[in-house]
DNA sequence: TATATTAATAAGAATCATTACTATTCGTGA
DNA sequence: TCACGAATAGTAATGATTCTTATTAATATA
């Protein structure tokens, strides 16, 4: 049900070439570990870990190692290109998807489900909170049940 | 700015008698170590880690273990009794308020603030989530910076 | 109140997730 | 093509959390 959609293998590619553009400007070199961890996390829609990216990694970049897919996802985020997702879990977990969007969490299967919502983004924050500061984003989390764990009628 | 206002000491001594009766129908058995976790926690206001618990408690249970602290934190959750705060941080962080509310996290200090939001609690949800599943749950996370660690004019 | 039962604890070892170190490789600009 | 520095692979180290086990203590019962 996201309404976030995949790219077609032809945004897929131009989303690769303004990626190495990002890296040239930000002063990153374009390697093809840099290369294959982005466009895995971009292709990639459940959010995964570090090491969830290494094992997909690792049958197209056989010597890759599971220190460079952190230390990249880390200046990834560092330079804006992704976002480290906030979970109760462990493991840290990313994402490539940088439209404003926000999370559906399964407490069954812990599936982590993207959807936009427009009136939540435009929504008034209480007045309370001009004491605390300024806001400059914000994300809601939804917690349920998704259909596919849903007992059976 | 929190709008969760902490207990008075009368109220945080029948909170601690409710709790102990949630312990004995959980079949929990009421130690001191529990009650000083349980105590500690509520006290608390900013969300603490395990080890800011640990440290917390140890001037006055000089003999209390780290792993009580992460084992009882794990059980009580378990149990409902307190939340594990969803935050991108290594350590987790935990919190006995249990009374519905959102976050404002400092992007500066990291602090996170406690504040209530009705409208946000009672806006509905989007169309699109209803072949997602059932939501029982939401929570909204604001970003910003606070007033402390605003620059000075 | 004394005793028996069993859960909970303390201490340290082990594991899991992440980061640091370092020799080598590789991307890039001259 | 070459020189340079940044990035990587492999491995060690660290930080956070959980496990193991002998001991202690809470509670039910006599
Ligand atoms: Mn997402
Ligand atoms: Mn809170
Ligand atoms: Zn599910
Ligand atoms: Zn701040």
């Amino acid at each position: 049900m996201s309404q976030v959609k995949q790219p077609t293998p032809h945004a897929l590619s131009s989303l690769m070439t303004e990626f190495e553009n990002s890296c040239r400007r930000a002063d990153l070199k374009v390697t093809h570990q840099r290369l294959e961890i982005y466009r895995e996390l971009t292709e990639a829609h459940d959010h995964p870990s570090a090491e969830m990216l290494y094992r997909r990694i690792i049958t197209r970049l056989p010597t890759i190692s599971l220190d460079t897919v952190y230390r990249t996802l880390a200046t990834f985020e560092k330079h804006g290109l992704i976002t480290r997702v906030q979970t109760v879990e462990s493991q840290a977990r990313f994402e490539a998807e940088m439209v404003k969007h926000h999370h559906a969490v399964c407490s069954k299967c812990g599936v982590i489900t993207d959807f936009t919502w427009e009136t939540f983004d435009a929504a008034q924050v209480p007045d309370t909170l001009a004491v605390w500061g300024k806001v400059f984003k914000r994300h809601a989390v939804l917690e349920g049940i998704c259909t596919s764990c849903s007992p059976k009628v």
